[in-house]
RNA sequence: GGCACGUUGCCCGAGUGGCCAAAGGGAGCUGACUGUAAAUCAGCCGGCAACGCCUACGUAGGUUCGAAUCCUGCACGUGCCA
């Protein structure tokens, strides 16, 4: 198998060595041959979400590259949990944790090719910790880890104030063991994973370099943030996540094209495979003419296609298009409507019964939590029936009102939609 | 196991018997300005059959005309001692 010698030339450029061991020999390793490497991810949700993307997307251009890779799903280390900042965390049940865990292999899958000479390999941890023996552990793995070298770590330090349980706090000898297993098993020689990961990355490469007097790299990539500093997705709508139903494709769609200025480039580099002569005059002029928002465009279009693929990235817009394009709602036939509102969310009415007022139809279609915010929201001025404000709480939408006989458009705030139909 | 301290709304954090649905900040929502951006400014920000009622200050009781505020048990957390 070649490899691609401009790689990690590649992977500098766009960002996405946040840290790593020794450049120089992780540079000689990706020119000699196809590495082979591993990244894992943990169930601790039933879907994978954007942060999980960058490594997904890390691993497809190392593949590329043409090295080798595994693929694991954490069984084991998700029923652990590593430690965050956030505090302790709450245990998921033996059946929670396996049913995640074979939904994120399902999502990783698709990324990665399992032909060829350097085909990936799935593997999950739980099948080399499941049987393994207290004693054994702590003997052959536990030894090698110096406690006062672990309570140095970072993430550690800033949890003995709030308190951390010893089950955390053993995590990263887990992870380290799944390196060395991987290394003896399979060859692995390097892994990497989010930067918040950094300390369990380095505990596996010490690991392999004490039990084995082998030689391993890791690197880190970057924490995604907002132009302000904060995480994506932390409190508003949640998680950016990778399942169709817990984010449809159209939210998703939307999420990446309202990006901020200040960070469409960067994403561009990390989440897209566009090659940088062609992201770096993007970058030109998105500088110089920032409205017209092609960046974010382009960096939409390209990760819902990654994610979604190339017929609902072109629902999305389309959707996208029929809702913001600015021209006359009512004048959209009801074909248009059923696709774009459906995108967006639609509820069904009887048309036997008579319409609810403005604000239970906001509730109804869950654009509003309570009556009381769909009333305040209609007070403040912020919603809308077929694009017009309606500014009476009680306001009830006449028949005529009912585009193609049928539709109501209805809208909160500046971006969010969603259709009634009566029928 | 003992002693001390703590547990407040999405988060941080005031409040120590009535004026508390609970200061302030952050997040979020809406409006104005814009480009379905950022910044800024303004309003909102528990629920409901809504000038009132209900739920809420770890949990279960108690004292009181009246408690987030006082007392008791319990749970959890942190610290000190054993």
């Amino acid at each position: 198998m070649s490899v691609d010698p401009t790689l990690l030339d590649d992977l500098e450029w766009r960002g996405l060595l946040a840290e790593s061991t020794d450049r120089d020999a992780l540079r000689a390793a990706l020119t000699e041959g196809s590495v082979r490497f591993y990244v894992g991810f943990d169930p601790t949700a039933p879907s994978l979400h954007m942060g999980n993307l960058v490594q997904i997307l890390t691993a497809m251009r190392l593949q590329r590259g043409g090295h080798t890779p595994f693929a694991l799903v954490g069984g084991a280390t998700g029923m652990i949990g590593d430690p965050r900042d956030s505090g302790e965390r709450t245990l998921n049940s033996l059946d929670t944790v396996q049913e995640w865990t074979a939904r994120v292999r399902g999502q990783i899958e698709p990324f990665l090719s399992f032909e060829g000479e350097n085909a990936a390999t799935m593997v999950n941890n739980f099948d080399w910790t499941e049987g393994l023996s207290v004693i054994d552990f702590l003997r052959d793995i536990g030894k090698h880890f110096p406690v006062n070298r672990m309570l140095a770590r970072e993430t550690v330090r800033r949890r003995l104030e709030s308190g951390i349980s010893y089950t955390e706090f053993s995590y990263v000898l887990l992870q380290s063991m799944d390196f060395l297993t991987l290394h003896r098993q399979h060859g692995v020689t390097l892994q990497f994973g989010g930067s918040d990961q950094w300390g369990n990355l380095t505990g596996g490469v010490e690991l392999i370099r004490r039990a084995e007097g082998g030689s391993a790299h890791a690197f880190a990539t970057p924490l995604i943030t907002k132009a302000d500093g904060t995480k994506y997705g932390k409190t508003e709508g949640g998680a950016l996540w990778l399942d169709p139903v817990l984010m449809p494709p159209y939210a998703f769609h939307q999420f990446w094209l309202n990006v901020e200025d200040e960070k469409v480039v960067e994403l561009l580099r990390v989440f897209t495979f566009l090659p940088r002569a062609e992201i770096e005059a993007l970058e030109q002029r998105h500088t110089e003419k920032p409205f017209l928002r092609e960046a974010q465009k382009v960096l939409a279009d390209e990760v819902t296609t990654l994610v979604h693929g190339a017929a609902e990235t072109a629902s999305a817009k389309a959707a996208a298009e029929a809702l913001f394009g600015g021209g006359d709602v009512t004048s959209l036939s009801a074909a248009t409507l059923e696709a774009a509102l459906g995108e967006a969310g639609t509820v069904e009415l009887d048309s036997g019964t008579a319409l609810p007022d403005v604000s239970e139809l906001l509730v109804l279609t869950g654009l509003a939590k309570s009556r009381s915010e769909a009333r305040r929201t209609v007070t403040e001025g912020g919603a809308y029936v077929n694009n017009v404000r309606i500014e009476d709480p009680a306001h009830v939408p006449a028949a005529s009102d009912l585009i193609a006989s049928s539709w109501l458009v209805l809208r909160r705030g500046k971006k969010r939609f969603a259709g009634v139909r009566v029928g």
